[in-house]
DNA sequence: CTAACTGCAAAGTGTTTGCACTCTT
DNA sequence: AAGAGTGCAAACACTTTGCAGTTAG
């Protein structure tokens, strides 16, 4: 349905793991090559799945050190910002967010203090749109301070 | 900073409860207003340490199981919709995503596909934004099929 | 009085860590 | 060889569940 994403080669994987001073380990590409290759935001454990039907021996824990590694490289990003606990919202009043990437603080933004979202193209057939939720990503006050990034 | 959110009132909650064939315990009824309370998303964790200063007994499985029954009866909205497992992103150009609240399937969609997104207004002072980020939020096809909502 | 709820402890998930062994460089 | 990575099992954090006793309606 969608463009393929751009994949970074096996040679820029080689380089970026080059540069950051990380061993190219048969198992770390595989489990590359097959994120790269799964295009709908796989869980560790299906990514395991798959790369263990090629390197059988391969561990779990492998697999989420690998990850948590290309995450910190840039290689990868993770789309469940807020995955470690239940986060609730009791505003039921059209919305959207401020999240800081840092420390997962998440602030309110009204709806109406955006120009109103409009898609140029028709989605996928078949999807009931209930309601946009945008996320302005970045870092809070307090935190910019402390990072460079 | 921003407005706070429109509370339901108890007398709301009575009646949500009422209808839903719910029993109203002193328990829910603190639950439920210190949630509103509290108006930074919070985790379950954060919700049980302030409802115990006022019922110490309280125990956590209970906040748990009232939020789920909240979030099941529309009187809350989970912010987290892929909190369940680390999700990840092989696709680093700029895009937004389509989500079905039912099944999780992610889709992308092109940043292109979408008319900018624009502020009318300033941000919270300091806050350093990195990327704005679309959620479609609603039924895919296939589940769209399956519920009734 | 009865169905629903609470509190506790135990069982589940999904993720991380410590360590001995192995592999990349 | 030396440092980095792997596999395993044990530890973790967060959430759900089963059940006996309690409470709301």
């Amino acid at each position: 349905m969608k463009a393929v994403s751009p994949e970074l080669s096996v040679a820029d994987l080689r380089e970026r793991c080059h540069q950051a001073g990380l061993s190219l380990t048969h198992q770390r590409l595989v489990i590359y090559e097959q994120l790269m290759k799964m295009g709908d935001h796989p869980a560790p454990e299906a990514v395991f799945e798959r790369v263990r039907k090629k390197i059988p021996s391969l561990s779990l824990a492998t697999v989420y050190n690998n990850i948590k590694i290309f995450v910190e490289h840039g290689l990868l990003r993770e789309l469940s910002v807020h995955r470690g606990s239940l986060r609730l919202e009791s505003n039921l009043d059209p919305h959207h967010h401020l999240v800081c990437t840092n420390c997962k603080a998440i602030e309110d933004i009204d709806e109406s203090d955006f120009q109103p979202i409009r898609l140029k193209k028709a989605l996928p057939k078949g999807f009931t749109v209930h309601r946009f939720s945008v996320e302005v990503l970045g870092l809070c006050s307090n935190c910019a301070g402390k990072i460079r990034q």
